[in-house]
RNA sequence: CGGUGAUUAGCGCAGCUUGGUAGCGCACUUGGUUUGGGUCCAAGGGGUCGCAAGUUCGAAUCUUGCAUCACCGACCA
């Protein structure tokens, strides 16, 4: 490709909307141009990278066995009806009508279809296992669309299923695939992890996200410093404190103070204090049991995920108003305690493990001293209701919990069978009787892995793409070759040789200064650059810069082709 | 959805307080100059100032409404 027949569109001044480095370098480079809250095009260049993810990614699911096939974008209602996702999905589906005013939704992902496909097309357990996938533009209507393609409402995804007669062949096609985006990570030249996850609304028993280490990641990954340890903090486990709880040794005292003043003022510990969350219970019927007291240690903040996951707390986590605190114990939210409440107290295991603690008094700015659980609360539930911090002992037993951002870009569950449940998806088992099939279900971002890619590897000249993935393999920067015959003669020349042997190369033969062209390939990340200047031209060379290391080297004409033989 | 802020040329911004129908830098066009790291000089083209209504002789500027975009938003009890 020329540059004088390229949409190049590279952009010198950083457009104030992006905020991440990736969507400013993927603006400035002409990667994309926003259409829309969430909603982009893909200029030529961006595009070539996006093919070439989606192309190692489509290799290495054939590799496993996948099959490719292709799903509408647009899906009728009445097949998310059927799978009871309509309602539980929410506003983050997309819902249309079309001129007959029938019901549709655009999808942000394709369990729904798949499944009524097999149950359609499958009726004997010959045919299992079955591995199917696509590579799909979905839609989710995102609350707050961000960072660019990393968090779009349009983005394009390879989503992958299978269909098993046993859940013991659904294990091994699991690990299979979890094999399968090892390689493909692997083939990106991405710094990533598989970490251990909450199966999340899609429900299902194992699950593992597949994670690009990068600061400006949405994701807190806890590891282990002793071992291969890795969980999404959502779901990684807060073990008890080892060791025995201290005997009780003060008396239970009221102080008339706040207990965020109590703390402020005197050398009260945050550690040896608990803070009391009331939050919306799952009982309607009984007013106590509307609400529900989660405890946590004052420096520990409250999982989510996990609290959610209990079955007396409502999910989702909804946190009681101040009106209903001041209905049920009279004072404000800041000065709720565990002792003497009327509602079920959930313990956190950390908290528990506290003796001689301070906390809110349940009345307006007063708090206790010297609580001790069994004294002085009668009946708790303990649990694991925290986030792990830096420093916990790692669940896995070895080593201590290290926190890193992580950015996701892959997620494989064990489905089992809900779906095929609910969309009667079985066939015949060998004694001739109907068996409801288990799913596993796996998806990668592909528009998002180019993001990640750029947060993970860029400088302030811009993008260095990994080989695997660079738009162009190399650039023949000409010096001065409006001037120069020869120069513009070697350049051309190289350049159809390089085309005959297909290579990927971009001839920059716009009539710019050579500073020009440097900061748009660096900006862009072609990995290697070939000068062609009569400086060393004599000598029948042209110079080589490596975008990655920014080394210099002069190589032989005739030796270039020798660059791209693999 | 709530809070905050923004919306003036393709991009980045000034002008608004103190109403008199627009300006800077980059980019673009033309001519010259320069040519191994974003040259320099000159001359140009391009904007119904997000939309609608109001106040006024007169609105980018004041008022109201709407739209779009962006940032922040669990807990921190």
């Amino acid at each position: 490709m020329r540059t004088s027949q390229y949409l190049l569109s590279t952009l010198k001044e950083t457009p104030a909307s992006a905020e991440v480095i990736s969507h400013q370098l993927m603006l400035r480079a002409g990667l994309v141009r926003n259409v829309a809250s969430g909603l982009y095009t893909w200029l030529p260049t961006g595009l070539k990278v996006l093919k070439k993810v989606e192309n190692i990614v489509r290799e290495e699911m054939q590799r496993a066995g996948s099959n490719e096939v292709l799903m509408p974008m647009v899906q009728p209602a009445d097949l998310w009806e059927e799978s009871g996702r309509l309602n539980d999905y929410g506003p983050e589906l997309l819902r249309l009508n079309d001129r007959h005013n029938r019901d549709f939704v655009l999808g942000p992902t394709h369990e729904e279809v798949i499944t009524k496909l097999v149950a359609n097309e499958l009726s004997s357990y010959k045919q299992l296992p079955l591995n199917v996938f696509q590579i799909q533009t979905k839609f989710r209507d995102e609350i707050r669309p961000r960072f660019g393609v990393m968090r779009g409402r349009e983005f394009l995804m390879k989503d992958a299923y299978t269909f098993h007669l046993e859940h013991e062949c659904l294990e091994k096609t699991y690990q299979k695939m979890f094999d399968a985006y090892c390689r493909i990570f692997d083939r990106l030249g991405l710094d990533y992890r598989p970490v251990i996850a909450d199966t999340g609304s899609i429900g299902g028993d194992a699950s593992h996200e597949f994670h690009v280490l990068a600061d400006s990641g949405e994701d807190d990954i806890a590891f282990s410093d002793a071992s291969d340890f890795a969980a999404n903090v959502e779901k990684a486990e807060a073990l008890a404190p080892s060791g025995e709880r201290e005997e009780p040794s003060k008396d239970i005292e009221l102080v008339e103070l706040k207990l965020e003043r109590l703390i402020k003022t005197t050398d009260t510990p945050l550690n040896a204090s608990v803070k009391t969350l009331l939050v919306q219970g799952t009982a309607t019927d009984d007013e106590s049991e509307k609400f529900v007291a989660l405890v946590l240690r004052g420096d520990h903040q409250l999982n989510e995920v996990k609290a959610e996951n209990l079955p007396s707390v409502a999910s989702p986590l909804t946190l009681a108003t101040e009106e209903q605190i001041s209905a049920l114990v009279n004072c404000h939210s800041t000065s709720l305690g565990p002792k003497g409440l009327s509602v079920e107290v959930i313990v956190d295991r950390s908290a528990a493990h506290l003796s001689d603690f301070t906390c809110g008094a349940n009345e307006n700015n007063r708090s206790y001293t010297g609580v001790n659980w069994q004294r002085d609360c009668g009946d708790i539930t303990v649990a694991d209701i925290r986030n792990v911090v830096e420093g916990d002992p790692s669940p896995c037993g070895k080593g201590n919990i290290v926190i890193k951002r992580g950015i996701e870009v892959g997620h494989i569950f064990q489905l089992g069978q809900k779906y095929a449940e609910a969309m009667n998806c079985a066939v015949l088992n060998e004694g001739g009787k109907n068996q409801t099939l288990t799913m596993g279900c796996y998806g990668i971002g592909v528009s998002r892995i180019v993001a990640a890619a750029i947060e993970q590897n860029h400088d302030k000249y811009g993008i260095k793409w990994p080989k695997a993935i660079a738009p162009f393999q190399a650039a023949i920067v000409p010096m001065n070759m409006a001037k120069s015959a020869r120069v513009k003669e070697t350049a051309e020349s190289l350049y159809e040789q390089l085309l005959q042997d297909g290579v990927e190369v971009l001839f920059d033969d716009r009539k710019e200064r050579p500073g020009v062209m440097f900061a748009d390939h660096e900006l862009m990340g072609t990995p290697l650059l070939l000068i062609v200047g009569e400086r060393n031209l004599d000598e029948k060379k042209v110079e080589l810069k490596n975008r990655i290391t920014g080394e210099k080297t002069l190589i032989a004409i005739e030796d270039v082709k020798a660059l791209f033989s693999n």
